[in-house]
DNA sequence: CCATAATAGAACTGTACTGTTCAGTTTCGC
DNA sequence: GCGAAACTGAACAGTACAGTTCTATTATGG
């Protein structure tokens, strides 16, 4: 069922068109608020190409999930290679970034949508759950974690529980996010200004100094 | 529609009965996986009945998360009245059982279904997300930055941004609760080990002294 | 004990949706 | 250009479900 090495270049495309109109609908309105005929109508494909490429909507859904979480450039985590984190400058500098480049992509509205719908969808695939978790939270965690070893190493900061840091620092952001974003339902996201996010950077580097 | 003051104790008694039923079902199947038949059974009553007390599935579902949002002493926060809150280690000790508490109801598979409803149907039904976040996430900050504002005002800890601090703390929880409680879909919710909740608390001590 | 209101049970309407099928058309490799 | 494969559009089967309506039964209050 599409897995793209067994697939002609043709076929692959018209998979992958399906997909990008699956996705555009299931963002907007949700699984159960998407019907099969939409699916095909805003691919631009007849019903019986979707199920020639798909057998059910909701492989559908696993498929378009899985890409978006793990192959979408768009939802790359940001990189933090080249940060320099030799002096408690570069970390505020390099933590600074991260939250406010974390902050903007998680209140987009389309990822807003995708978080609504894998949330929503886990009990039925525990499987999307699994997906999402090991992509998008333990990959920022993990990221955050080795930052701060990495300043530690450097003697930057002090001896302090990196996990638990890197849990209060990404945890804050969530405040934010699960409010402002996920619980708003008939408005834009609003994401904090920027001296909110500061101000956790700020507390942080306390923290960790 | 089932406001309690033009109702008869009969009346209110059933449309409670209603309300408990559907509120079993919609937590176990959420909104589109329950049917009104469910809900009739459920509820030990007639569609007809049901359906005398409710305009709608969809009113019934609000409803439903009025009561636990507002009215269930079950999701009442957490009380701080009591801590004293004068000395380093009456702060730690409240803010360990509040964490504790509140890592405790957070992954009870019950709260976790309603939170994944509210997260659901809230761009369906706004209100119903405005409901959640006004009941829950603003009085829980709120809460913790009362407690800090007074710990900060008997000298207790530092001049510190308490806001910020109280997101930190908040925060930390749910990176706990969201991919352990949230996105796990086919097992029970797996709470920290207290160790890990101590260990955040230590963390903001340090953070706030 | 009776008149009335509340409820049960069950059938029914209309709609919407998933997945299939079929007849005809387009596209592609060669 | 031709034969095969891919595709369209539309209809269709089967199911599920929200909400209504009917008739019969049960509870309630005076």
């Amino acid at each position: 069922m599409v897995r793209p090495q067994e697939l002609s270049p043709r076929a692959r495309a018209k998979a992958d068109q399906i997909r990008e109109g699956a996705q555009r609908v299931f963002l907007k309105r949700g699984f159960a608020g998407t019907s099969t005929d939409m699916i095909a109508a805003e691919a631009g494909v007849s019903k019986q190409t979707l199920y020639a490429y798909y057998p059910s909507k909701e492989t559908l859904l696993v498929e378009v999930l899985r890409h978006l979480i793990h192959e979408d450039p768009q939802n790359r985590l940001p990189e933090l290679e080249e940060m320099r984190l030799d002096t408690q400058e570069g970390l505020r500098s390099a933590l600074d970034s991260l939250a406010k480049e974390l902050i903007a992509r998680l209140m987009q509205p389309d990822y807003l949508a995708l978080i609504r719908v894998v949330i929503a969808e886990t009990p039925r695939l525990p499987q999307v759950g699994y997906l999402f978790r090991s992509a998008v939270p333990e990959q920022l965690l993990g990221n955050v974690v080795r930052v701060l070893n990495s300043a530690r190493a450097n003697g930057v900061i002090g001896e302090i529980n990196t996990d638990a840091a890197s849990r209060m620092f990404m945890g804050a952001l969530l405040t934010y996010a699960i409010p402002d974003g996920l619980l708003v339902g008939d408005r834009p996201p609003s994401p904090p200004p920027t001296q909110r996010i500061e101000e956790i950077v700020d507390l942080l580097m306390k923290t960790i100094s």
